[in-house]
DNA sequence: GTCTATATAATGATAGAC
DNA sequence: GTCTATCATTATATAGAC
């Protein structure tokens, strides 16, 4: 494998240590530890930690983007679209158990910081809103697909929360099976 | 007992900064600009930042576990109790859309910190959850009442994280109604 | 590009005067 | 009980050698 370039190892170290420490208790030497870089070869790359933050949401937009354009070629109708979206909560369970949703965990922390980059963070939210809604609307739902979107975002968010307050990844597995449910009932109206 | 009130704003001003801004971002000074006391003299009623999060939690239990007594009176049927917990997601909406729950955004930050006192956290959660559990067995819901109970939670949790995502009351009072009507669906079962 | 060394500020925490 | 003064540590960030 030919060697990552930095910056980008800086980023992927990042995105992972916000993830499990949160922002504002992640530091520099934990993620300079991570990288195998010196603290001061940093601000080569990034002018402030601000900044590494704002290459981290940067990336996320972008992987997401990519899922869903993934689930959007693989499911063949829009229940099946959804339930890709529906097992992701399943498929990564046991790290959020442990460290929540990463879009919802980020938020949420930016917002008690009152940081600016929150408005860039939650455009990660706005990324599965919008093609949740398209989905719901591809089902039928045409006046409803943004409440239905945001029902559905707020249900996974809620379990998410729940799972890692008590530690419990099976809460995962129940709550995703009612989903299910729901979105079944939902295709036949 | 002179100026015994000096430790009970203490943990009264790290209550409401805790809320607002975290745990971890919260400082000493923040505290002590808040009460107007120096930062020498925390060390007089407690022995470390920890031991102020301890009394903060007790607190709040304390005060939780006062409220719950209080819808238990107020409540006529279940269902009139039940609803208490609703009505206080739309009589907080304001708050919640700036700093989220404080039960939930307390324990995922200390979960990501990996703070003992996660424990003791979560516990505020488990109050609500046995009395919610004991409300849905009074409905005659008696072998999925915890079930309930959680599922409640999680939908309460999701409604605030993504109020404060998008800093949207308006949010809270649509889920509210959602939830309204599930629970009276729940009651003609 | 990466390093060492350092500047500067803030943190949690302690000692001792009053 | 409260204060001032101070400690050791850590944080982000900078300067300059190589």
């Amino acid at each position: 494998m030919p060697h990552k370039a930095t910056r980008e190892q800086i980023v992927a170290a990042a995105d992972q240590l916000f993830y499990q420490q949160g922002y504002e208790y992640t530091s520099f030497a934990d993620i300079a530890a991570a990288v195998s870089i010196s603290r001061g070869n940093f601000y080569y790359h990034f002018k402030s930690k601000d900044d590494i933050l704002e290459a981290v949401i940067q990336l996320r937009l972008s992987n997401t983007q990519a899922m869903l354009e993934l689930w959007a070629s693989q499911g063949q109708t829009a229940q099946e679209r959804v339930r890709c979206f529906i097992q992701l909560l399943i498929r990564n369970r046991a790290k959020i158990a442990l460290y929540g949703c990463p879009v919802g965990t980020l938020c949420g922390e930016l917002a008690k910081l009152e940081h600016p980059a929150l408005n860039d963070a939650n455009q990660l939210f706005r990324l599965f809103r919008h093609w949740l809604r398209q989905q719901f609307e591809s089902m039928g739902h045409r006046t409803q697909a943004d409440a239905l979107a945001m029902h559905l975002l707020a249900r996974s968010q809620g379990i998410a929360t729940l799972a890692q307050a008590f530690q419990d990844q099976t809460f995962i597995e129940q709550e995703a099976e009612q989903l299910d449910i729901w979105l079944t009932q939902l295709g036949t109206h």
